[in-house]
RNA sequence: GCGGUCAUCGUCUAGCGGCUAAGACAUCGGUUUGUGGUACCGAGAAUCUGGGUUCGAUUCCCAGUGACCGCCCCA
């Protein structure tokens, strides 16, 4: 049988000779399940349970909420700010929806989507990859297109892809997407860079910028393709095997390919932006005019194309810090003019982006960006006694009514290491209540920056802790 | 999907083909009776999983898993 299980056995055993045997028995067998509890493979039913979760993904530990909450805060209010509306879509959907929109031929379909089939087995069902199918699913199935125009819809949310881990990239990671339905104009794709830009602003990333290219419309982007397609065909021997590939499934992809050879010939391949209709060409002047009108740090990138084929003209990425550290962008996002006809709508352009909540956090531990803070309890509440413990509760229920945010540790015993832990919360304030305050119904109310105390009747509690505080933040700001 | 580096207490590290795997931080308890910072004492806590080589593996080899890096791709 197993090896770790005689091994297991044989140190239980010297340890057991030395020490208590059954207790250190009975923790050898507990601190063997920490990492196995079973006798099966990983990921069978029944099998052995992993004490970590699935690859890519990851827990978000309460050290590092502070970051993340300073996102949901800035990114509601700038939600609020330019007109959103929060809305929830579940984080499954039927996969076609997700091949229809995104479409079939691009990486995140083809090898990047978690696919799986309902119990019944009918149903094909995807985790999202992403939001915007399910965002303009919502719209149609609510029928939003009679809502005064244009629609803002905000979220935020885990997204799936399974891709290959690394820093910055995991298989469930968090996005917030925003989406405009039902105006053509380019000021609407220049208010969302703007937006995007604030955001990072109000986070504390200075130094982004934006990277922007249109791919125009179905029209000129089909005869660009055959231009395109005409192009590479011409070089074919000096692509790299996936562009090959691509040459069929994707041909645009090819200007982004990081191969040098296929780099070498994607730099003479025309540009699309020198083959726009008419149409698309003045959208993109004049988005061009609005982002220099609004002062935005931004570039034209003319091979920026992105995976989803669902974009029509306006395209663009977020990148942030200085040209060698990057690594890879911070949001990403487009215009999809067709999307929601593809999806059986009526005619309805629309165009949104989505940013990477996860690289955001990234970078602001990284630039060291101010995080939102919960306010820390000013207040222990220490007890002794059976009489004081169970008066305590009730006690603090109160405090807390009013308004006093009040940490406890009432499974611990002594008053002294109830006051360590008063002490290593930084509290200012220690309230004891041991027997006989119990029974006087008196209250110890001890400072712990002056380390006086004195008892004041319980009536009287909240309004002398009150007292306390509001004076040690005078001291503290003339201090300052 | 391909390639590279790595894997020891909760965390950061040490170590060696062979005695009980060491330390720091953190945690918990104590230093007499109902009072916190320091100090002192004590406790618990680890060699990722499986296989191989070996009398003996935490150490060497292989595979798996995971993290990180590069490619691919993307947020």
């Amino acid at each position: 049988m197993p090896k770790a299980k005689k091994k297991s056995v044989k140190k239980t055993v010297k340890k057991a000779a030395n020490k208590s045997a059954k207790s250190a028995a009975t923790k050898k067998a507990i601190k063997t399940s920490k990492v196995r509890a079973g006798a099966k493979k990983s990921g069978e039913i029944g099998g052995e349970i992993l004490l970590q979760p699935p690859r890519g993904m990851r827990d978000l530990l309460p050290g590092e909420q502070s970051y993340w909450s300073q996102i949901r805060r800035v990114l509601s209010r700038m939600a609020l700010e330019y007109g959103f509306g929060r809305i929830d879509t579940p984080a499954v959907e039927y996969a076609n929806l997700f091949i229809r929109s995104i479409g079939s031929g691009t990486d995140i379909v083809d090898k990047e989507m978690y696919l799986f089939s309902s119990r019944g087995g009918g149903d094909k069902l995807a985790l999202r990859p992403e939001f915007t199918a399910s965002i303009a699913r919502a719209y149609l199935q609510h029928g939003m297109n009679v809502l005064a125009k244009p629609v803002k819809l905000f979220s935020t949310g885990p997204v799936y892809r399974y891709d290959r881990p690394q820093e910055g990239r995991y298989r469930e990671h968090f996005q917030a997407n925003f989406d405009i339905f039902g105006e053509q104009d380019p000021i609407l794709d220049a208010q969302l860079i703007q937006l995007a830009h604030r955001v990072m602003a109000s986070l504390g990333i200075k130094n982004i910028q934006f990277q922007v290219n249109s791919i125009g419309c179905p029209k000129c982007r089909k005869e660009y393709q055959d231009l395109l397609v005409a192009y590479f065909e011409s070089k074919k021997q000096k692509l790299c095997q996936n562009c090959k590939k691509r040459l069929e499934t994707n041909p645009l992809r090819i200007l982004d390919c990081k191969e040098d050879k296929c780099i070498q010939v994607a730099s003479a391949a025309p540009q699309s932006i020198d083959r726009l209709c008419p149409e698309c060409r003045v959208h993109f002047k004049n988005l061009l005019e609005y982002l220099d009108e609004l002062d935005l740090p931004y570039m034209i990138n003319p091979k920026l194309v992105r995976g989803l084929n669902y974009y029509t003209k306006t395209v663009f990425e977020i990148w942030s810090g200085d040209e060698n550290e990057r690594k890879y962008s911070l949001g990403g996002g487009g215009r999809y003019d067709y999307l929601i006809e593809e999806l059986g709508g009526e005619h309805t352009p629309a165009v949104g982006f989505a940013l990477g909540m996860d690289r955001v956090v990234q970078e602001m531990k990284r630039v060291h960006a101010r995080t939102h803070v919960e306010p820390k309890p000013q207040v222990f509440l220490a007890q002794l006694g059976d009489l004081a413990k169970k008066k305590s509760l009730k006690t603090f229920a109160e405090l807390q009514k009013n308004g006093i945010l009040t940490a406890e540790s009432f499974g611990r015993g002594s008053l002294k290491s109830q006051l360590r832990v008063a002490d290593k919360l930084g509290v200012q304030i220690t309230l004891i209540i041991g027997q006989k305050e119990a029974l006087d119904g008196t209250v110890i109310v001890k400072d712990m920056v002056s380390g006086t105390q004195e008892t004041v009747g319980m009536d009287k509690l909240v309004l002398s802790v009150k007292k306390i505080l509001k004076n040690n933040v005078i001291v503290s700001r003339n201090g300052e």
